[in-house]
DNA sequence: GCAATGACTGGTA
DNA sequence: TTACCAGCCATTG
C-alpha cells in the first residue's frame, strides 16, 4: 500500500523518505532527493504533488525553508502546530535545526 | 522516441 | 539580502 494508482519504484523511495521524517523536524527537496539517492529536488516535488497524498509533505520544504506557494499556507500551519523550529519570519523554517540527517558540512560552526 | 513540464538548487551581480 | 540565469532529471502527452 504505498498510494493511489501507480507510483514509480522512484516515487516510492520518495515517499518513504518523506515519511520517515519525524514531527516537529523538516528537510529540502534536495535532501529528500539525496537520501533517495536519485533524481533531484524537482522530481521529489512533483512527486510529492502526484503521490504525495499519503505522506507528511509538509515537512519538505525548499532549500531556504520556505513552502512552495501553493502551501504556503497549509504547510506553515502543520509545521507551527507540530512545533518546527520556525524563522523569525514566521514564514519560513529553520532547517539549520528543523533538519532530521544533520550535516556535519552544513552545521553552524557559530552556533 | 521526442518535446514540454515542474511543490528546485547554486552561483553571480 | 534580493533578483536573475542556467542546470538538473523523472514524469507526462
Amino acid at each position: 500500500m504505498i498510494a493511489p494508482g501507480l507510483p514509480t519504484p522512484f516515487a516510492e523511495d520518495v515517499l518513504d523518505v518523506v515519511a520517515s521524517i519525524p514531527p516537529g523536524s523538516a528537510a529540502s527537496y534536495g535532501d529528500v532527493a539525496r537520501r533517495v539517492g536519485r533524481g533531484g529536488p524537482r522530481q521529489v516535488g512533483t512527486t510529492l504533488s502526484r503521490y504525495g497524498s499519503g505522506v507528511p509533505w509538509w515537512r519538505v520544504v525548499r532549500a531556504d525553508g520556505s513552502p512552495a506557494p501553493v502551501l504556503a499556507d497549509e504547510a506553515l500551519r502543520r509545521l507551527a502546530a507540530e512545533g518546527a523550529p520556525l524563522a523569525a519570519d514566521g514564514a519560513r523554517v529553520d532547517l539549520r535545526r528543523a533538519r532530521p540527517w544533520p550535516d556535519p558540512a552544513l552545521s553552524d560552526p557559530g552556533g
